[in-house]
DNA sequence: GCCAACGTTGGC
DNA sequence: GCCAACGTTGGC
């Protein structure tokens, strides 16, 4: 079991979207990246990811997991690139960037290192500290 | 709106 | 295969 982190748009796919579809989950087209794709293809069914509102927001706001592997992405003319499925798991009190980068526990995150990477693994210790702090700051 | 970082393209 | 030019992303 693999934990990553997912960066949307909120103006292109927003968490409110996520969670509009339900149990059947969407898929995560749109990756144009080699080193993005490549993560997708490690993803397995169960796996679960942060949901990461990039742009104006700058928050995670939820967890989803991975319903389905990887496979073509259809909105890919070249035929490079691929997708794949997730249905939203829990929402979270938004985790900023801001408070991430305080924290020093948090530092090795590939979202500091790599800001432009949409697809990013996380360690099970990064993954324990968001939830937590998302979980506290609900509501 | 600006700019840094990064990825891609294309000429050589 | 190198590298300059260019385009895109995303934080500020």
């Amino acid at each position: 079991m693999q934990y990553w982190l997912l960066k949307s748009e909120p103006e292109d796919w927003s968490w409110a979207d996520q969670i509009q579809c339900g149990m059947k989950g969407e898929a995560w087209t749109g990756v144009r990246n080699y080193q993005a794709r490549n993560f997708m293809k490690c993803m397995q069914c169960g796996d679960q990811c942060l949901f990461y509102h990039s742009g104006r927001k700058r928050e995670i706001v939820g967890t989803v997991e991975i319903i389905k592997t990887y496979e073509p992405d259809p909105t890919d003319e070249s035929g490079r690139f691929g997708m794949v499925t997730v249905r939203a798991l829990q929402s979270l009190g938004p985790v900023s960037l801001a408070w991430i980068k305080e924290q020093s526990a948090l530092q090795s995150m590939v979202l500091l290192r790599q800001p432009r990477l949409s697809v990013q693994p996380l360690t099970v210790v990064e993954w324990a500290i968001i939830i937590g702090q998302g979980k506290k700051s609900q509501r």
